[in-house]
DNA sequence: TTGTAGGCGTTATCAG
DNA sequence: CTGATAACGCCTACAA
């Protein structure tokens, strides 16, 4: 089952030079019409296939890229991914998805692995480390580009949300429906290296909600930013149950990101705490979380698409002359109210 | 920032021979190890990197296949790809994964697209209509092998979970709990091609419903079948509302596929039904809705890592000389109890 | 309009 | 142990 019909077999099938027939596969115009449907005919007839390797020996390139998803997410990135391949399409380049899991320099050498794949650059979505990517990179000499990564220090055009900016809406939506006593979840990680621990976006995010109390005047209470495992099977938050033994004034809990909520909610099913009624809820990102959680959940929701397109039109810049800056370029979010917040009652 | 440096680059820089550079660069026994590491050392500081075209089309072939996966249902087959990248790599293949949205004609339009990609195989998963897209197989010749198709006619090796035994353990676990007017949820389509409606696997898993109930002397109420639309975002399930308006014995619901849970449950919740006190409710996969909703859903558990470990094996096994029985292959799942299902406390 | 020849970067073969 | 050289299959000047 191995590429057999070449060129030459067809050409000698035909009875013709393997230049016409080349010519006749592909739209070249020098060519008589009668001669290239009767070539192309043998060439069905034969099977023949043009070889993908040769074409790309010859041509200087496969024009295609790669995009490395995270593979314990559960799609989150799928949109993210949708829209690299409408744009590389619309530019003649296929891609080529790599789902890599999130283990300690599984990354890197997932990166290392792409030198035995025909592939010209990579768009990295979820960074935990932004620098042995870009050695990764450098090593088999492919540029980069980044999305929703969470480092600090950035070595490639990066992509993101404006999480700060997002964050204020949601807390400011918070607010504005007259919650005061607003915890914050932050994710913890269950040992290991800080996938999401002190996370860019996750610092982003809180420094919004603390900003936002403080303009509102409402001062800040550490005891009620609290970190919990990430782990959205689990039947609850502990650290939340904590918390509510202690300060019954709760009033609105802000997940830095969608995840976070359904542990969130279900310690508050667990103890009889009404959503939205007596305690508000919102997340970030609007992630499939936030549409199957009961009741639904008020969110930021992340302009997916656009910066799918983004990414893969910083990646093609990037394989030409004049590669693009290495900066971070922010997308607006959009705030999504949905049955989990409202105004309170009382 | 194109491929540049070559073998013959390094040979000149290193005052030897093209084919000591490359036998330098290979774990080629017949190189003197003082030599070698001064090529690699050279070839280091030139930037070598091997072109993948030019040893594809020297060593016939890249070893590669692709696992074409469905870009609009939340990753629930990232299991299943992973074992598929797991058992290629094993055997010395690389794998490609390519996200094709649910439009009509786009799966056969992506496999044809893969005459331009280094593939030698491909695995689809979750195929509507498997006679198209053995055509597009055909016509760029390559073999296939189908994941969890909906077919109800085969072409291919086709991989999928004992749907009709797995459901019947569903069912029969709603019986041993005490309920008898089960309602089993089908999915409808919403305009359009038919992706799910009368799919193998929908079918089977209904035929064990029925099976079940007849065995335990329940006899069938074909009012209790219900069709509605797969929307998990959806505010409720109106089927089930005008049922239960009707129906006030009903005291379980079996979900075809998880995904029509979230629905089924904001319908009960909405009207005070408590779940499982009043109602019980079931589903089928135990994909991430399963966990996410609330109560946790008793469900079957598809084996994917087994299906995708399969799939790989028959799609490596059709490259070798002797391709593998086009048949279905059925793997057990496993009946996983979650706070949704409980024994009926009257 | 068609055929011939050369080269893309590797690897394998065969001499030295 | 090393060096030249011939493929691999395709594309494209250039010549006919």
């Amino acid at each position: 089952m191995t590429q057999r019909v070449t060129l030459t077999d067809v050409s000698r099938a035909a009875g013709v030079g393997i230049a016409t027939v080349s010519r006749a596969m592909g739209d070249h115009p020098d060519v008589s019409t009668a001669t290239r449907d009767r070539i192309r005919t043998i060439a069905q007839e034969l099977g023949y296939r043009p070889s993908v390797a040769a074409r790309a020996l010859r041509r200087g390139g496969f024009h295609a890229i790669s995009v490395i998803v995270p593979d314990n997410q559960w799609g989150w990135w799928e949109p993210v991914a949708h829209a690299c391949i409408e744009t590389a399409a619309a530019a003649g380049y296929q891609v080529l998805v790599h789902p890599v899991g999130g283990a300690e320099g599984a990354l890197a050498d997932a990166i290392t692995g792409l030198s035995n794949v025909p592939t010209e650059g990579v768009i990295v979505i979820s960074v935990p480390d932004q620098k042995s990517v870009r050695d990764a990179c450098d090593r088999i000499g492919i540029p980069g580009v980044a999305i929703d990564d969470s480092s600090v220090d950035i070595y490639f055009p990066s992509i993101s949300a404006a999480n700060y900016a997002g964050a204020r809406e949601v807390a400011e939506h918070l607010v504005a429906i007259g919650r005061s006593r607003i915890v914050f979840v932050r994710p913890r990680l269950s040992g290991g290296a800080s996938v999401w621990g002190d996370s860019f976006y996750v610092q982003e995010r809180e420094k919004a909600y603390r900003d936002v109390l403080v303009s509102a005047g409402i001062s800040i209470d550490e005891h009620l930013i609290i970190d919990t495992e990430f782990d959205e099977s689990a039947s609850g938050c502990p650290e939340l149950g904590e918390l509510l033994d202690r300060e019954s004034s709760v009033d609105a809990v802000f997940c830095a990101f969608d995840q976070l909520a359904p542990t969130v909610l279900r310690e508050l099913a667990t103890r009889g705490r009404r959503v939205p009624d007596d305690i508000a809820v919102a997340g970030f990102d609007d992630e499939r979380t936030a549409v199957l959680v009961t009741p639904q959940l008020t969110t930021a929701r992340q302009p997916y698409a656009q910066m799918g397109r983004t990414a893969a039109e910083l990646l093609l810049q990037s394989l030409s002359e004049t590669p693009p800056a290495i900066q971070r370029y922010e997308f607006p979010t959009q705030l999504i109210v949905r049955a989990s917040t409202r105004t309170h009652p009382s």
